[in-house]
DNA sequence: CGTGGCATTGATGTGGCTCAACGATAGTGG
DNA sequence: CCACTATCGTTGAGCCACATCAATGCCACG
């Protein structure tokens, strides 16, 4: 089993107050685990039996309706945690997007050893706060926002949580990315139609804001007017 | 300074767990404060200053866009823990719906107390991740559902929120309540115009599932017609 | 009895959904 | 190497749920 010393996400993720001894204590109830894209780690409704630490790669939350209505309530990025600990159920389906790497407890483990260890505990607090927050954000989005306002607020959003992927401090946005989401996936995220997404996407590129070299690639060409599009229609009022 | 050990909300809120020394010592650092109506405790994008339990009243957290588009994002209820700790900026804005009391605390003063109370901490993370369990399924709702689904699940929601205010057990919903908001808030807990909503109550009322003796309080005369109300919209598919 | 703040109701408009066809790319097997 | 199919995205035409705009009703309050 290998150590957390060579951990990628050693000092992003929930583990970075531990030293070395209770490292090795966590190391000791942890369990890599592998998805492949599309697999589902827990399902919504369902007993939560585990948590993990995102090593590599991009997991959805969703919620959806009995007819197969989706909406996708969150995104996970290496170093993110995930599960639902001190709960007995899953209130959201957890689905690999690309590839993934775990590091996975079980959720009694994790809850004994977080008991005794305040810090990690408050790191989780903090984790919450701030998806907390986000999710309201998102809230408003949903509720109030055209789908022209929706996509130019997720391009942007994009940009942000894809460029500090990569390293441990805060890093600038990227002008230029991939997209681990397909178009499916970009209307379920945003509450709309694949269709509007598709035809909103390229309403953006005719107006030279974006540019879209394959449909996976994004590249930012006038942040500014990018920005102004996520709260106006369309600034003429 | 009225102590600790009357205070109605002792049991629900995140006092629950401490013991009388603790109680009397973060008694020392909090203050009563009294909110008319429609008054604002914290502006979105606000430094955090303090944070709250709430004695007594309702408010609402919103979000909103340049032009004046709010969005609801939550609401909260007596025994409810508001403000945002460990963090510095609000990112909602914070409301009184009715009149309201709290019991206050500099944000500062609060966090070197709850530094010290595992336990306390340990109640507000749960508290904030079943808020975030909920603010997800909103998404879901905000995303994905039609106006007469909306209102449907709107008020089954309130129906179950505003039995147990009054015990600190869960209780049952009830059939018959009161609303803290008026339509205009209803449709920006929804994400729809006060027409639409004020339109689907009509068309709820008329097909038998609900009463409105007045504009603030709702009778529920069909429970199990409204839930199925709240994921389709009309049955025939 | 007027005035102001909600809520309801009606008429009309429109943004995004639905339905349908088509295009692009990648893999698969002959 | 080329059909053949599957998957995913784009584009178009038409429609409908909800927004918008406007008028009216209902109290409560001075």
């Amino acid at each position: 089993m290998t150590g957390c010393d060579h951990c990628v996400v050693r000092n992003r993720a929930i583990c970075s107050t531990l030293d070395a001894a209770e490292l090795a204590a966590l190391n000791q109830i942890s369990h890599h685990r592998d998805l492949k894209a599309g697999q589902t780690l827990a399902w919504e409704g369902d007993e939560s039996f585990q948590v993990a630490n995102v090593i590599e790669g991009v997991l959805k939350l969703s919620a959806s309706l009995s007819d197969g209505r989706e909406q996708i309530v969150g995104v996970a990025y290496p170093s993110d945690f995930i599960g639902r600990p001190y709960g007995s159920q899953n209130r959201q389906t957890i689905t690999a997007i690309t590839d993934v790497r775990l590091c996975t407890f079980r959720r009694a483990d994790f809850e004994r050893f977080s008991a005794n260890h305040p810090d990690l505990e408050h790191k989780i607090l903090q984790r919450t706060l701030t998806e907390l927050d986000r999710a309201r954000q998102w809230m408003l989005l949903l509720g109030r926002k055209s789908a022209r306002e929706k996509l130019a607020s997720f391009l942007l959003e994009m940009s942000e949580r894809l460029a500090d992927s990569g390293c441990q401090s805060r890093a600038m946005p990227t002008d230029q990315f991939g997209l681990p989401f397909g178009r499916q996936q970009i209307a379920d995220i945003l509450g709309l139609t694949i269709e509007t997404v598709s035809r909103q996407l390229t309403e953006l590129k005719k107006s030279g804001l974006i540019e879209l070299p394959d449909n996976r690639k994004v590249v930012i060409k006038d942040r500014k007017g990018l920005e102004q599009m996520t709260d106006q229609s369309g600034l003429g009022r």
